[in-house]
DNA sequence: CATGAATGAGCCTTCATTCAT
DNA sequence: TATGAATGAAGGCTCATTCAT
């Protein structure tokens, strides 16, 4: 309320920024159709006018929503494109807890269910999530694990499933606190489950010889 | 102006679950609010009012897909209720694959990605298909585990993150194929991914002894 | 009120025509962008949703308003194509006096107006307004005008400018009584303004030998 | 950030009419409701805001726009109205080779079509049109031409039509101008339509004793 | 039972107008 | 003065729902 909140605030360079993450979380609870621009410019402070200033329409403003959540995380695929070289289970080890500490520290659980529920009517939008974050990461974790078949590491079998087994739990963990916590199921911790399934899953994939 | 008689008269008994069929498919296509009613009625051959003969409104519809998806599953998370009192990898592999089965030859994934999307705006949907079918198969599998353990046939751990693990790379398969699928994504073949997940982590689940 | 107006009147062949001829009407009052939907469906007698039943938008409308004022008078526009070989005189006071009770008795000065106010906005109606009927009357009456000039009955002159001067005066006409009666100015008696435009104008186009 | 300095800085007193002259030329080309203020400021390069430091609202500008046409051609009419008393012939040859100049040579095409169409959404507009130009050149006319037929130099008939019929093909061929040559139709020369018009048309209105 | 024309509330989008800077 | 970001009322359009037939 400061001291009589001004009318008309003019930061045209945050705007955009403020509108987009009010639209997050209106989009995530609602979904993209049942969202209305009345709740996204009420969360934003801002009127329903103001948003067309930055956007040209409601689907737009979902197209920045998702691609906005893309971004910051294409650094850490980098980072998993890049692995070091030594033994798979560091590398895995470090790359789950990583990535359970940003799935547990930002909307992208929610960006996650949008993508997913909306990916048939916004097919470019399942496109660009799948090309430059899923694909990528999937990619960069079949790579290290072909390449640790390679030296003896790991036992046979297909690396991309192997890649799948693995985020798999993260992924479903974090659906399951958008959708079932909510009305009142037991969370999983994903931090707890990336860490007994990393250690269980390890075993039953690295060779006699890899064992620590 | 019956001179072209209809060859195929349908019975009333049926149109309940024809208009339920339809609405499946559009839902799963388009997510309940994008999902027109003219669309459902031109899918299951009726006309607009008449779907009004036998749902209240477009909500009542959209439970009674949801609801009809679960019935049919319920038999099968009794039966790994009642769980034969084997090795635990037995259970698992036969578990596993029938699950496979069916979640590959029923509409079980579009309706997945139903209740996801939708669960903030349908609390109680979420919660029937939460206590009525997730939370009861995640029980059964919880307990198995937590008893093939007290047998001292599986390692340590948190069982009901040990059932999470398993199921895990199934819904995400399901979810993979609904999403990313027909954007042109390579898709997992479920048996081959379960069969392959089922072996890497009995072998980190099970104790030495337990080893087949 | 009747007995009670019915809500629901389902006459779906006659609407479309209701429509245009109420949305002629307030077209022809307000202009287009100031015509409002509303206004339209209750001329009409129909809720907004009803006029989306038989036009896909407002421009749709409006084209169906101004394409069926054509339609109507191209008959007229033929017979003058097939004029009859007889005097000039003849054939000029017969179509002016024909054309002004068609003017004077359809809103064809309403639509005209329209078609001279929106011709920026909506290029097409002014093509197909002036292909289909003023091109063609024109040319008409031009033909004419210059077979008469070849059998010695009118002097030389433009016969193009002979008949945009014979039609000029009732299109004047019309357009003041569209624009200025409203306002209290006075009108013009449109069968007299061609009795005594035609009688003078003749008297200046013909070649002595061809005055009665 | 004046590092740049501006070249031209506009005195303040122009700005009302820079901005009358670029709402002319929006209004002209689009019609009072589809003109935007943007496009107003833009085409006056002016910011939005600005225009409100001169006009109260949008219908003020129109208004300004229309009576600022009406100015300039007020002297016209006079110089008619104390018209010389020579023969008819001489006036009306002369009087319509000046406003044929002045009609091509101002927007005054534009600004009719404005009148034309708005007529019914702004009545004030179309009163003073008519009062103070319109009204006033056809009772000029009138009354030259009545004090002729006084003379005996024109035959019977109703003075104003006279004056109707002579200004029409002039009017007509303006809005032909604006209506149907941007769309691709052939136009008209207006002074050379005025000539053959004057000429035939006197031809028929002047006793045989008046004639040159 | 079945139809589908009709309804009307609701939402996205536009744009004249305002006002902090 | 001048700017242009912001407002908010209004209007085009959609679609779940109703009801005369």
């Amino acid at each position: 309320m400061d001291t009589g909140a001004p009318k008309f605030r003019r930061r045209k360079a945050d705007r955009p920024a403020e509108i987009v993450q009010a639209a997050l979380k209106v989009f995530a609870e609602k979904g993209f159709a049942a969202a209305k621009l009345d709740d996204i410019a009420r969360e934003a402070g801002v009127s329903k006018g103001a948003i067309y200033l930055y956007f040209e329409t409601k689907e737009d403003i979902f197209r920045a929503v998702v691609g906005q959540a893309i971004a910051p995380n294409i650094g850490m695929v980098k980072a998993m494109a890049a692995a070091h070289p030594g033994p798979l289970a560091d590398l895995l080890r470090s790359v789950t807890s990583h990535v359970a500490g940003v799935v547990s520290q930002t909307p992208l659980g929610g960006v996650l269910k949008m993508v997913v529920g909306e990916a048939r009517n916004f097919p470019e939008i399942a496109r660009v999530w799948h090309d430059e974050l899923v694909s990528q990461a999937l990619g960069a974790m079949t790579a290290a694990i072909s390449a640790a078949q390679a030296r003896g590491e790991v036992k046979p079998g297909d690396p991309r499933v192997y890649a799948l087994q693995l985020i798999s739990p993260m992924l479903v963990a974090v659906l399951w606190k958008e959708t079932f916590v909510p009305i009142g199921a037991e969370p999983f911790d994903l931090a707890a489950v990336m860490r007994q399934h990393v250690d269980t899953l390890l075993c039953g994939m690295l060779t006699e010889g890899a064992r620590t």
